[in-house]
DNA sequence: GAATGTGAAGGCTTTCACAGCT
DNA sequence: AGCTGTGAAAGCCTTCACATTC
């Protein structure tokens, strides 16, 4: 989930459990489409699957947001779109700066998925003087000096890093201390913040890393190593220095 | 964490819980810097400090693998690098194929998390005929219409769908009968796949809407409502569909 | 009849706290 | 003396299954 620490414990937060909160996300998403597509309700079975969760689980989570359904009928899909963007505090305008403008950050600035829902990114910035007023999905990148006006004119709360992970941490104690109270961290690197800030990270590699673990054990166990044993075969010789062959013991 | 449905129930897979599965790859990564420091040994306290965890987990995590470590001293940090790459089975080459180079696609292609952990781009695949033979990263983009031979000349059995929701079953419905057995999804969609097949996916909106919850509940609790007004103010007149004003009640 | 809302049961995960090595 | 390894306790989260409502 989130940062090692920094969660207020378990967010009581009028009761909405985490495992839930992530959740929401999921369901509005599918009410969103269900929407365009002018459905008037759903059940908690139909949702449930076009969410790529269980209809048990959908209506428990339903429950802490209140008794939003109708019993023989099902979920009025205006209705619910409404109340989860709400509990999300998407009926709001959440503007975000995206600091570090390289392959990911230019990503992320034209990633359409953020100015739909209720953010709007509000400047991007990069350290590389070079790079300042250059276009990137429609907006100037602006020189690093100028993070912290940009965040304090703009009441800026929530900042994304995507800067390489030496320059994460000092980028993070600058946005925290114009004002930042979020952060979403692709560098990949821990980020140490005081009480108050969240801090949520997305690891690229680490996803993998744990797909390549079961990728292991359905090699090993279903294949009977065979394919595995092709595999370690063509390993180049000199990959990294992750796997040194020395060890202890 | 993964997908909907397709994860073995809780993987029994030799005993070690998911929880500390996605963990590995953080405590790696902490010990691959103090590796690079030539650091000898490191307390689960030091360690666990340095991956954003508390030391009762990461000991209790430890535990699963075995007993690596040496009481009154710590654990050997290269000794235990060795045996989580091992254990996550980055002790063997993962090629991978990216489909959908648009920004996201090339910034995970230049992305160096996946060389240095064992994982080696095979391919990458795009679906614009226009954009076949471009260099990206340093390997050209080759077309969808080789999908299926790429994936079985290089063994594949990773694929990283970066496509646009609208494609991304289709290829990833491809990958799957061309072989690939662990998919990573960064399209904004739920991806159905048989049985033995393992999805994980990377949402960005759904983290910033994660973030956006708790700041509204910091907002609400501790400024006494007064900035989330100003920010409410401020949203622009025609956003988006998903918060239409009506609704029953 | 159909589908929600929810106690209760069952599983996982985290945390505690201390026995056991070095 | 210091630090790991781990039962036991506590807390979450998921799943079950059914009373309740429309």
């Amino acid at each position: 989930m989130a940062t090692g620490r920094t969660h207020r414990p378990a967010t009581r937060s009028r009761g909405i459990p985490e495992a839930t909160v992530a959740r929401l996300p999921l369901y509005l998403r599918a009410l969103t489409a269900l929407s365009e597509r002018s459905v008037p309700t759903v059940s908690s079975e139909e949702l449930a699957t076009a969410a790529g969760v269980n209809s048990a689980k959908l209506r428990k989570d339903f429950s802490y947001l209140g008794s939003y359904g109708t019993r023989g009928v099902g979920y009025d899909v205006e209705y619910l779109v409404y109340q989860i963007s709400r509990e999300l505090g998407l009926t709001q305008d959440w503007p975000v700066v995206i600091v570090g403008i390289g392959n990911l950050g230019a990503a992320l600035a034209n990633y359409g998925g953020f100015a739909s829902r209720g953010f709007r990114v509000a400047a991007l910035i990069d350290a590389d003087a070079a790079q300042t007023g250059k276009m990137v999905a429609g907006l100037p990148i602006r020189h690093t000096d100028e993070l912290e006006s940009i965040i304090s004119d703009n009441l800026v709360s929530i900042g994304v890093i995507a800067t390489p992970a030496g320059a994460a941490q000092e980028v993070c104690d600058r946005l925290v201390a114009a004002g930042v109270t979020s952060i979403l961290n692709f560098a990949p690197t821990v980020l140490s913040v005081p009480d108050g800030v969240d801090v949520r990270k997305v690891d690229l590699s680490i996803e993998l890393q744990i797909l390549a673990f079961h990728e292991q054990r359905k090699a090993g166990e279903e294949l009977g190593e065979a394919v595995a044993t092709a595999r370690k075969a063509v390993r180049r010789p000199g990959s990294d220095g992750d796997v040194p062959a020395v060890m202890p013991v």
